[in-house]
DNA sequence: CACAACATGTAAGATGTTACATGATTGA
DNA sequence: TCAATCATGTAACATCTTACATGTTGTG
């Protein structure tokens, strides 16, 4: 959806290969934002057709050539657009199967969820320690990945960790009481 | 992706009508998950096909006829063999454009981003009420839209308002530096 | 030499949105 | 009578995932 902007974006600071710009999604939203070969290459054939970057073979040492892409001013001009543009309508989504499926708690048993929560909740604490440590080797000068999204990212987090410690222990009451 | 088993979900409490399906959605899960007709009728159709859920006729006083759909006994054993297969790997998402947005916050200018922000604060303030208020409405008896998903709704949109106070404070100092 | 990582792409299919198309019923 | 709501769908398009297809380079 708005990958092209995200590319863009990258692209305005630096030229960059595909493989390169997959590298650094990973290395920084990747979490967040997963993006596949599938949708990224298309998006570079898509900017490159529309005049938005263009593409230069590195034939280097290397056998293998390089497409290095860079943003051109339309390209810049576009992205600078998209950004204007804001406000949209803009709404917090948690829309996932894990959500989905507390619609159907009864169906699945107390001791099955709480098992469930216990596993995610441990998924949910490496992670949110990954961005801690991330935060904190960010002290540095140079351009990084923005603070503001690890912050955000890391809040969020919390907040799901904190939900399910409060139906955890819900649970557990019912469970102890059930086997009263 | 899961709709259909939002769906099948729905189904297996009551039978509904398409119309009322996207009603039940838009009155409980819909801020968090909204379907559109596009989505909903192809999903009916395909779940028919594969016979976990029939259609009837249902012309009443009416000149167009409902068609109300129920569930079958394989359509019940489909729900619950997605419920079983719990748990896969789950991750927590908070992919969205303003969210990118902050990639970019450099091509913003503060004065913007602090607009935008305010006025993203205040809807967030909005839903974060309605889902409140939503909660303690729900203490009757009745099978309901389940608070645990309300509860874990609101904790992401206090996170979330948190993540654009504390920003809000970091752009204000920085404008004001400027100012100086 | 084998395997991981580097490097670029296409194709099929799932999923989701928006616009289109039609018509009935209810309430102001 | 006019607009909103009720009611059911299709079509085109956008987005995204997964699997396929190919070949190179570096490391143990």
């Amino acid at each position: 959806m708005s990958l092209q902007y995200a590319v863009l974006g990258l692209l305005s600071e630096n030229p960059h290969y595909g493989y390169e710009i997959k590298q650094e999604f990973e290395n920084s939203i990747g979490d967040i934002w997963p993006i596949s070969y599938g949708q990224l290459y298309p998006t570079l054939k898509m900017l490159t057709e529309r005049g938005f970057v263009t593409r230069k073979k590195e034939s280097g040492k290397k056998a293998i050539d390089k497409n290095v892409y860079f943003i051109t001013d339309e390209g810049r001009k576009h992205l600078q657009k998209w950004i204007n543009d804001y406000p949209k309508k803009i709404q917090l989504s948690i829309k996932d199967e894990f959500t989905l499926l507390f619609f159907f708690y009864e169906k699945i048993g107390t001791a099955k969820l709480l098992t469930m929560m216990k596993e995610q909740y441990k998924s949910l604490d490496y992670q949110s320690n990954k961005y801690k440590h991330l935060l904190l080797s960010l002290r540095g000068n140079k351009r990084q990945f923005p603070k503001a999204i690890i912050r955000k990212m890391l809040l969020h987090l919390e907040a799901e960790k904190q939900w399910l410690q409060e139906l955890s222990e819900e649970y557990s009451h019912q469970l102890q009481r059930q086997s009263l």
